[in-house]
DNA sequence: TTGTATGCGTTATCAG
DNA sequence: CTGATAACGCATACAA
């Protein structure tokens, strides 16, 4: 591996001079950028990014923690922000933390230690004072979800006012028993989902009944299990929402083995609009989070925090939508 | 951002000292130790992980190139990569290229600058030339896809005998035209899997006619369309063997669109055993890659080869497995 | 046991 | 237009 130095000597030049010819930012004779181009060709050059970024403290990185890559959800928000962030000469690298603590924050130590220039959360696992303190110290932006009053940018949609559409949707085709598949979590988005499923339901003179609410973890493993025992409710439910595609899946797959058909005995309306809700059968009516859109929304506001720095938080909510499919109207 | 000459000055020692309490492989009195990590303590100090992998030429992270997270079958094998890793002291992380020649450059030059210590590689689309040159430089295993004759460790399963056992499957069931969904590209795998498919055929005395192959991009809607052109065939085959679950996918919902039963009418196999492949109505026939383990064997590999270096290349084939399910077996 | 000094590979400042 | 040199933050050989 050569150096700056083995460019210099070769090239018969100094070492300020190769990187004045790397970064072409100030002016050096063409005779002397030609020689200094040979050496890096002949010596297949390239400079050491380590190096580079010590110096310049920036690293034309940043780091996105997801927690699971598997969930095409968060595939289409990574594509956003890739593409934002590749557009602005920056290149991303996504760590993958399993909804782990632990690995978490080993991904947010090489942040703090400048490995890279800012990071988008997704779905972190870390408190309210965790999260001040970061985002204090390092450009941060979350995607999707967030905790309410914290001085940390973040994109996202209006979960309650989704989960109340396609609640009311249900409601409009006449469903009276309307079942809930939820999860159990610390993230708000969770809790605002319940909200707008008992607003849609109270609204509509239906009482709510915690019974009639099961709860998951997003997986298709949970949505089936949730279902099962919806399904064992007397009287039972007419209609589901479930706040994951993959649960929703789950829950219809579920049915299936009652021998219940779907739309006719259980709707069923999931949420994420993931592209497997329209390869199933049936398609799958569900709310439409705009992914891609999420994603390019949440790197532009980052490049602003790393850019600009002393902007202030800003709490930016995208336009969702109600898709409706097979899975609740025939 | 305070640095290890804030904690030096604050505790009143030398930088080496502070250096030696972190690093703790040296001897250092317990009162120091106690200063140090005292001052540590108090300016929430952090080594700048830039500087110690520029001195150590050593990171302790590994990149993992990908062509698409959205695909699970990456997934899968991720998180197998990703345990062998943190067992071992290394971060890991992933770099998503799109199948982007020019994406993958960039990480690429990422690790030859030692942002990392090594990489596993997945589908790259480098050239041989390309990749033998950049494993004589850095650690680098390839996984699943590989090119054959260089020398560079990979793991991966015989593809070969895969799809000859998948093609075998059906004709056992008394098929006898069966079509083929391949994928045209540079991929080893996807040429091996053709010539298992001809091997099968040529063994059970059924002649091999082009004319019942049709190529996708492994994708959903590429699998629908390849169905829907060899559907339009007389004779119309009677079973179809293809190279991704997400094809088969498609090919099963372009069956169904003409009004064909899957298996009875057509059957189908697909290939990797995405975990959606059973949450599917007909569950799928596949083939079953051992994901998990894949990762695994890759990761430990390529440990290997950081920690000793002049081991010789490995070639490693792993065991896969046929599931027989709804698709093709009533 | 501790401190001094050097170098990892860059870029930036300051002379010339 | 170019060169010498300092500095980024850290770890280590060598001295004390």
């Amino acid at each position: 591996m050569s150096t700056i130095n083995d460019v210099a000597k070769k090239a018969g030049v100094s070492v300020a001079t190769v990187s004045r010819v790397i970064n072409g930012n100030s002016k050096v004779s063409p005779e002397t950028v030609e020689k200094v181009k040979q050496a890096i060709a002949e010596l297949d050059y390239r400079p050491n990014l380590l190096g580079r970024a010590l110096r310049k403290t920036k690293s034309e990185r940043i780091l996105v923690l997801l927690p699971n890559i598997a969930n095409p959800f968060y595939a289409e928000i990574v594509k956003g922000i890739e593409d934002v962030a590749n557009k602005n000469g920056y290149s991303i690298m996504l760590c993958n933390t399993d909804s782990n603590q632990e690995r978490e924050k080993k991904y947010i130590k090489m942040l703090k230690s400048r490995l890279a220039d800012g990071a988008i959360l997704m779905a972190s696992e870390m408190t309210s004072d965790e999260l001040t303190e970061l985002a204090q110290e390092v450009p941060v932006v979350q995607c999707c979800e967030y905790k309410v009053g914290l001085p940390i940018t973040h994109v996202s949609i209006d979960n309650e006012l989704a989960a109340y559409k396609a609640v009311n949707h249900l409601i409009g085709l006449g469903h009276k028993k309307i079942a809930f598949i939820g999860a159990k979590n610390q993230f708000l988005s969770s809790t605002l989902r319940l909200e707008g499923y008992i607003r849609a339901l109270t609204e509509a003179g239906i009482e709510y009944d915690p019974q009639y609410c099961a709860y998951g973890d997003y997986s298709y493993k949970s949505g089936f299990r949730a279902m099962k025992q919806l399904l064992a409710l007397d009287p039972r439910p007419t209609a589901v929402f479930c706040v994951s595609d993959m649960m929703a899946i789950g829950a219809i797959r579920s049915a299936m083995e009652e021998n219940l058909s779907v739309p006719d005995d259980l709707a069923v309306c999931g949420f994420d609009n993931i592209y497997f809700a329209k390869m199933f059968k049936p398609t799958l009516t569900t709310i439409s989070q705009p992914m891609y859109d999420l994603g390019c929304t949440a790197m532009e506001l980052l490049l602003n925090i790393i850019e600009d720095r002393d902007i202030e938080t800003i709490h930016y909510i995208m336009e969702h939508e109600l898709i409706i499919r097979e899975s609740t109207v025939k």
